[in-house]
DNA sequence: CGCATGAATGTGACCGGTCACACAAGGCGC
DNA sequence: GCGCCTTGTGTGACCGGTCACATTCATGCG
């Protein structure tokens, strides 16, 4: 219906007026759902709307009320697993709120760099989602202008902070927790631990939980293999770590860096969970089908995601849904890759 | 500097004109190097800029001018490599072209929240890029208004388009020919294929690039086996496939579904290469660390990505850099999981 | 009955830019 | 000296909405 052969110019709410035969401003008041306007004036406009296909204009809509409804994503890399899903939820939530989503990638940590980045969201004009779990995302975060919307997807904080603070994360340190206990509980005498690299402190969370199980099992406290965050990272520390024959369970700070252990694992020849047990975190899809398939705790990225936008949603609407966003507990996945460590010689 | 505590409001072209003592049109002729305008001038108002940190509105810019400078990307997943890689891809070069990027997920395949998300991508005003390599995407592409400046991002089309067609894609045809020429140079009987789904056609340029190579070779050709997206679609196909023990190639959609392959044949009992050798596509970053490692065919996804935004960029703009945007021919990386076939009897 | 009150609607300014045009000053040819 | 073109600059309208306020009319109440 009501096609006319050429593109013409999209329907403003002056042309619905005079197509209802009311004022611009009662246009304004029903598509805002204004309680004082009659029914059959009401009726009318709507018709219009209907019969031009009108929709509002968001650009206009933004200029006018100042309001954006924009939430930018801010992000060193879109194609690691946690970083997609942690988008992939704010994503979600963010359609559900009539937000759009826009995303701005960190090429490079340079300063100036990440600075240009900040600004190209800040000038988006909504809110700012950044995701913090690598040096560029961290200089980001603080890069943000402070009175801007802004929420950050940070690493578990070493304590938590008080009262309300624009952060969200996974219960990291529970998860290396659980891990660690689960290693130790098959009878290992300790656990070695390849970290990932740890954007803002000296000690993360993941290795602070996996400290304290080991503490509290009165188990030795290996040096944790700092690496770095993909297979190859996995690859290089353990040919180093598995040098030493002692050692009969390792955990990896993702299941990227746990597939390149498995493959040093088998290189060197040694049988998982045969004689060494491997753990990682994420349980990235891949992770259950990996031959043997991969012992590890799943965290709820596309959980933290929606936080992270409810959050942000909270601080840029008075009338935001304040509902609780829960994530999800991290959950230890057992599969092949752990096992009890070879019985002694 | 300036730095006066309260957040305030942003400086418009107004402000700078007065603190230059020109009037704002002579500013918006600065900012646009405009020029005549006389170098003094232009002086005093750049430093205007400078001192009261302006910026040009966005929003502004957008309704006065019409051009958003925005391109929004629709996609049924984030966090699959694939569709990842080609985000990252157009992010690249519309960030390069100071082009926002915004994202909108295609939760669903049905009609009307197909159309629904097509709506708030035309409403953010600039140009569309639709991955449509599954039927939410291809529907999605179908239900862009006429008239919308769009690309897609498709499967390989059957016959090349002449002119001008607003679609990207990789060689799919040729991918496959090249791994199935590979497994078949090995000595393999045939190769068996196992399908993702294709979005549009019933025979996608991947069953036909595999289909011309055993032909030429003379080789039988096995009907192919339709599967999933994932590795659990793989897992299942190979389960069924190694059941007819003269199976000893298999060619694989992708490389998740090469995965969950692996897989079954490990669960089988079945070595790799010993008895069957198991190709993919795409060369996802974990398969080179698979045990064994992935023999694939390598495909710019990112080269992808920037060749479509290059596309809408020049529908979009006269001045648009018409460069090539050349996307990588498809590249075949031998690994562990191809060999000869088991020697007869 | 007069007036305050509230519902229903309209008018003008504004958000921060751009665009089309007007206008003043300077240089040049005749 | 006059007209004309070019250069530099300013003015007003406009993009498509929202907001603050004015206006009209029907009602309730003392």
């Amino acid at each position: 219906m009501n096609v006319t052969g050429h593109t013409r110019r999209p329907a403003s709410i002056r042309d619905v007026a005079t197509a209802a035969g009311v004022s611009y401003q009662t246009v304004s008041r029903v598509i805002n759902g204004h309680p004082s306007v009659r029914p059959a004036t009401r009726e009318r406009v709507l018709a219009a709307i209907e019969e031009l296909g009108f929709r509002r204009n968001a650009t206009a809509l933004a200029l006018a009320s100042g309001r954006t409804r924009t939430v930018t994503v801010l992000t060193a890399n879109t194609t690691h697993y946690g970083y997609a899903s942690i988008l992939q939820g704010i994503e979600e939530s963010a359609r559900a709120a009539s937000y759009a989503v826009g995303i701005g990638v960190l090429e490079s940590a340079e300063d100036a760099a990440v600075a240009a980045e900040v600004q190209r969201a800040a000038d988006a004009g909504g809110g700012i989602v950044v995701i913090a779990y690598d040096p560029a995302g961290v200089r980001a975060l603080d890069a943000v202008p402070a009175g801007l919307p802004v929420v950050g997807v940070v690493e578990t904080p070493a304590s938590p902070p008080g009262g309300e603070s624009p952060w969200v994360w996974t219960d990291d340190r529970e998860a290396a927790y659980q891990a660690t206990r689960h290693l130790l509980s098959l009878g290992h005498e300790t656990v070695h631990y390849v970290a990932i690299p740890s954007s803002t402190r000296r000690t993360s969370a993941r290795t602070s939980g996996w400290r304290q199980a080991l503490k509290e099992a009165g188990a030795p406290e290996p040096r944790p293999v700092q690496s770095s965050w993909g297979p190859a990272g996995g690859h290089a520390a353990a040919l180093e770590l598995t040098r030493d024959p002692s050692v009969t369970a390792i955990l990896c700070g993702n299941d990227d860096l746990a597939l390149g252990v498995l493959r040093a694992l088998h290189e060197t020849g040694r049988a998982v969970p045969g004689e060494v047990s491997v753990a990682g975190f994420d349980d990235a899809p891949h992770s259950a089908f990996l031959t043997p398939s991969l012992t590890t705790v799943r965290l709820d990225f596309t959980g933290l995601g929606r936080a992270a936008f409810a959050l942000l949603h909270g601080a840029l609407e008075e009338s935001a849904p304040v509902a609780p966003h829960p994530v999800s507990v991290p959950e230890l996945v057992v599969r092949e890759s752990s096992g009890p460590p070879p019985s002694g010689p």
